[in-house]
RNA sequence: GCCCGAGUGGCGGAAUUGGUAGACGCAAGGGACUUAAAAUCCCUCGCGGGAAACCGCGUGCCGGUUCGAGUCCGGCCUCGGGCACCA
């Protein structure tokens, strides 16, 4: 053994030994209680970061703590590979998507096994491999089917920059998530996935959620955005037509004193006949800053009054969300508020608050303004209905129910629910992505690729000029191909998928390993490889995917369970969003210039050092402020605890191992009992740190106290030396998830047989855990005025007596009743006195 | 604007979920070893007062409940995150 700790000689020796034993292996067996652990799989934009390296860790500890405590843990790793920055390389540096792609993953492999992660690298997936991406089109040839997949012409958010639509949860703050640019909206064909069939239940499924954090089950909640109104009909004056309007707050339809259609809605084009006109208004659409409006000429009836009432053109009313169309209601709705004074509508109050009405504050029959008061602003509360017919003096809470059953019962109108939620749009109109798996056919129009013919194969041959649309549109071998209907000439949909369809089942992926999936197969019976491992126990990553991966992918699973894959309905039992990487105040990024490289820090600490500090800094869900300073803390921790073994080598060598067996406590020094005490309080608090939160920080600080006490311990006979081993070997146990080559070199250092990740999570003795004495603390009303050793487990009276017999009591009481006297066993003792 | 979080030493963070505030680490100061430096080891380390024992104050601010509040309740302030014409 050396004498100084060298992570360079340990690390790679370990991680030699790993591979060479295909140690992390993961066999399917029935048999054994499963652990599914997964961490979000990296995109492989170069070389991993900070951030990376802080994910991995974690769930690596979890992994291998989890292999310890008996269970079969499933802990893969693979490569979301599809993506545009491979294809802006290419079109920068003229490398291939694909060269890019996989040197990119073959680096940064060789990081995280430099990082020593407990992968089982025989169920790797990569997206960008046909073997992977035949079972995106497999998938999407099943959801044409079931209709779930469908061709639609709408409006989109287009990146100018990257040319290519967008998802809206791919638009931050009107901006492409990606590149920045101003997203526009742009009419176009377009596949989606029909995610609103399942928008009841991913939002109902929330509540059963239990494992997340409730931040990001609130967050998805929200995006489902279930809300619950009625349609009315306002029938258009002059006309046959009527104008379905859908609102949330029928309660305040007396106070609509306009209508409200969105521009592209299909009236809109007949109640304006200047097309002039209606393309300014069109061109406005989507424009969030400004409210415009354009009057239609034409008047429509309020229903319960028989209003007539104006009909506008308005770019603020979306097509995407209810009917399109909506009544105003400017007292009650700040939006329609301001539109109303822009354009000079009139505004009607109808609901009260319910404190001016008892003030007699309201107002006037028939009239829009209230009497003593002018609105400000829309009053978007609760109250009491005024100027509302036989509705008034009904409260807004119940006469929305109310009026809603009236509306029903007349025939004007009908209960409705609706969804935020939006179809998910999956075209994107560049070249590395997954083939969408249809064909134009000039006779048959479109058809999809039989299975037999997939995977529709991506070529490769394509040029990147970085002009205009997608690579493969011209592409004329790709393109031109034969209806598998009639077998005449078509032409090949050239839109690729969003990459977010890779990794929406991924986690599916890797329950097969290296075996072929075989879905078709699969559907008669469901898979007992996915029975097994589904759902993932425990998944890892950045909350930055709070929204679209956790969606998209409770979705798909939901998809899959429907084809009779799986019975799994949800993917994810727990989930850990860890916090980012700070430094100097604000994420690491290049832009900032305060990035640390993992490789630098490999080198120079090892990769023990790395994961430790990343885990010891602060607990995984909270931010991580980087300390190069706490890295070399974390550095020096290590090395304390190779040279106490060094120190210890011989002794530690020459006795058997005596872990399991608690010595006689009679044989042993004062500070070997205290040893072995801490011995066993800390295997205890780390068990509990880990099991409860992942509170990997706190754990790891019980053992640095562990180490430091037992550095300091000079053993004074046979069985003091069984203590330090006994203490010496479970330290080295308790490390092994957090630092496994340094664990592994000192566990085969004092005499062990590899590998200590292949062994049981040691277990404390309740008994030998107790402390002997407490420090009873005395309180007089409820300030500290002294402390008290005391033996463990006195009576209540007991204690009272110590404490009122005690020397600084009677200071503190002299000259004063004792009125109460508190008793809080094994903690303290309370005297009121007055 | 709406919906969530979070505010504790010089810093990162602990505190059995109502019971000793500041574990552990970093930084800082002092000391030992060394020709010297690095490394290592030991001591001090919330603020104020005191030579000391000790005393007072202290978990963003104000109030409340309680024998006792970082923790519970009410009201504010500040910061961070998410959503944002969803009718």
């Amino acid at each position: 053994m050396d004498e100084r700790y060298d992570p360079k000689k340990v690390e790679p020796k370990w991680q030699k030994q790993w591979a060479e034993k295909n140690l992390y292996k993961t066999r399917f067996d029935e048999s054994l209680k499963k652990f599914y652990c997964l961490e979000m799989f990296p995109y492989p934009s170069g070389k991993i970061h900070m951030g990376h390296v802080r994910n991995y860790a974690i769930g690596d500890v979890i992994a291998r703590y989890k292999r310890m405590r008996g269970h079969n843990v499933l802990h893969p790793m693979g490569w979301d590979a599809f993506g545009l920055p491979a294809e802006n390389a290419a079109i920068k540096h003229g490398v291939h998507p694909s060269k890019w792609t996989y040197e990119n993953i073959a680096y940064m492999k060789g990081q995280l096994n430099k990082l020593g992660l407990s992968y089982d690298w025989d169920r790797e997936v990569t997206t960008c491999s046909p073997e992977y991406y035949r079972w995106n089109q497999w998938f999407f040839l099943r959801m044409l089917e079931k209709g779930i997949a469908y061709r639609k012409s709408s409006y989109v958010n287009w990146c100018p920059s990257c040319e290519t639509v967008l998802a809206n949860e791919q638009v931050i703050d009107t901006r492409c998530w990606r590149c920045d640019s101003v997203v526009v909206q742009k009419e176009l064909f377009q596949w989606f996935l029909r995610i609103t069939q399942y928008a009841d239940e991913l939002l109902a499924a929330c509540d059963g959620l239990t494992g997340w954090p409730e931040k990001v089950v609130l967050m998805q909640k929200n995006w489902i955005g279930k809300s619950y109104g009625v349609e009315v009909d306002f029938r258009i004056e002059g006309s046959d037509e009527h104008i379905r309007i859908f609102t949330t707050r029928p309660d305040t339809l007396f106070g609509a004193t306009f209508v409200c259609l969105s521009p592209p809605h299909p009236l809109s084009a007949l109640l304006v006949p200047d097309r002039v006109e209606l393309e300014a208004i069109t061109s406005q659409y989507g424009k969030v800053d400004e409210k415009i409006g354009l009057f239609t000429g034409r008047y429509c009836i309020n229903p319960v009054n028989g209003e007539k009432i104006p009909v506008y053109i308005a770019n603020f009313v979306l097509m995407e969300y209810g009917t399109g169309a909506i009544m105003s209601v400017p007292a009650h709705d700040q939006r329609d508020f301001d539109f109303a004074k822009e354009y000079d509508l009139s505004i009607r109050q109808v609901i009260a608050p319910e404190e001016n009405v008892g003030a007699g504050l309201v107002p006037a029959q028939g009239s829009g303004q209230p009497q003593g008061l002018s609105l400000h602003a829309a009053f978007e509360d609760e109250g009491v209905l005024v100027n509302s017919g036989s509705f008034s003096g009904m409260r807004s809470d119940a006469a929305r129910e109310e009026i809603a059953k009236y509306l029903e019962a007349k025939g004007l109108g009908k209960k409705m629910v609706n969804f935020k939620l939006r179809d998910w749009g999956i075209s994107r109109q560049r070249y590395w992505g997954t083939p969408i798996p249809v064909v134009y056919c000039e006779k048959c129009g479109i058809v999809a690729v039989p299975g037999k013919d997939l995977p529709v194969i991506l070529p490769e041959d394509v040029r990147f000029t970085g002009k205009g649309g997608s690579p493969l549109l011209d592409s004329t071998s790709f393109l031109e191909t034969a209806c598998p209907g009639c077998g005449g000439k078509a032409r090949r949909e050239t839109d690729t998928m969003d990459t977010f369809v890779d990794s929406s089942w991924y986690f599916i992926r890797y329950c097969f390993g290296k075996d072929e999936p075989g879905l078709d197969a699969k559907m008669k019976s469901m898979s007992r490889e996915l029975g097994y491992w589904m759902p993932v126990d425990q998944y890892v990553g950045g909350v930055e995917h709070a929204v679209l991966h956790l969606l998209y992918s409770r979705f798909f699973t939901r998809v899959i369970r429907d084809l009779g894959i799986t019975g799994c309905s949800e993917p994810f039992s727990n989930l850990l969003t860890q916090g980012m990487v700070i430094k100097d105040g604000a994420k690491m990024s290049k832009s900032k210039g305060n990035v640390v490289d993992p490789d630098y820090l490999i080198d120079r600490y090892g990769s023990d050092t790395s994961r430790l500090f990343s885990l010891f800094a602060a607990p995984p869900e909270k931010d991580l402020d980087w300390s190069d300073k706490g890295v070399e803390g974390a550095y020096r921790f290590l090395s304390r605890v190779w040279n106490l073994v060094f120190k210890n080598r011989g002794v530690l060598k020459g006795t058997g191992t005596i872990a399991a067996r608690g010595p006689e406590t009679a044989a042993l020094s004062e500070e070997g009992r205290r040893i072995l005490r801490k011995t066993h309080q800390t295997i205890r608090k780390v068990t509990s740190d880990i099991e409860k939160e992942y509170h990997f920080n706190t754990a790891i600080a019980a053992l640095m106290e562990l180490v430091n006490e037992v550095t300091g311990f000079e053993p004074r006979s046979e069985a003091d030396i069984e203590v330090l081993k006994s203490a010496v070997e479970n330290t080295l146990l308790l490390l092994a998830p957090f630092t496994p080559h340094i664990a592994e070199e000192l566990w085969e250092a004092t005499g062990n047989r590899p590998f200590i990740s292949g062994r049981q999570w040691p277990a404390w003795d309740e008994g030998l855990a107790k402390d002997e004495e407490i420090e009873l603390v005395i309180q007089i009303n409820g300030k500290l005025r002294g402390k008290l050793m005391v033996p463990f487990g006195l009576s209540d009276e007991e204690i009272k007596k110590l404490a009122l017999g005690d020397g600084k009591t009677a200071e503190w009481t002299s000259g004063k009743s004792i009125r109460k006297v508190i008793v809080v066993r094994g903690r303290l003792v309370n005297i009121v006195v007055g």
